[in-house]
DNA sequence: CCACTGACGAGTG
DNA sequence: GCACTCGCCAGTG
């Protein structure tokens, strides 16, 4: 194939690998297009996101930037404190800028065990 | 086809 | 730690 992937089966695949992310953690961006085998397209993970609804099957907000901060979505901050009030109902904590502990809550699919 | 935009990331100063 | 720049790719006009 000429194509690494395809256009809507990446789509797919990035849900499929943020829906694998369990309560209490949170993934960046980098790391969900690292596993859906788009190394370095984190954008695109980012234009994923964008097309899910606010309450679906996808627990979008686990899905935090490389920061550690919860990245705007369209319109405003709105949907933002939604994001930050998920998380922290899962135990994930924020510091005072808004800010998670990438070291602490980061999503690890497998560490030897 | 070109220009602009968008839930990003890494590098530089 | 923050601001700026470049790279990446898809969607829209």
């Amino acid at each position: 194939m000429t194509r690494v992937v395809d256009p809507e089966s990446s789509y797919q695949r990035i849900y499929a690998i943020v829906r694998k992310i369990p309560p209490g953690r949170v993934a960046t961006y980098g790391q969900i297009a690292d596993l859906a085998g788009l190394a370095g397209h984190a954008r695109q993970v980012g234009y994923a996101m964008a097309a899910l609804p606010t309450h679906g099957a996808v627990p979008w907000h686990r899905v935090i930037n490389a920061q550690g901060r919860i990245s705007m979505r369209r319109s405003g901050p709105g949907d933002s404190i939604v994001q930050q009030q998920l998380l922290e109902r899962e135990g994930v904590r924020f510091d005072g800028g808004g800010r998670v502990s990438l070291a602490t809550f980061r999503w690890r699919k497998r560490r030897r065990g």
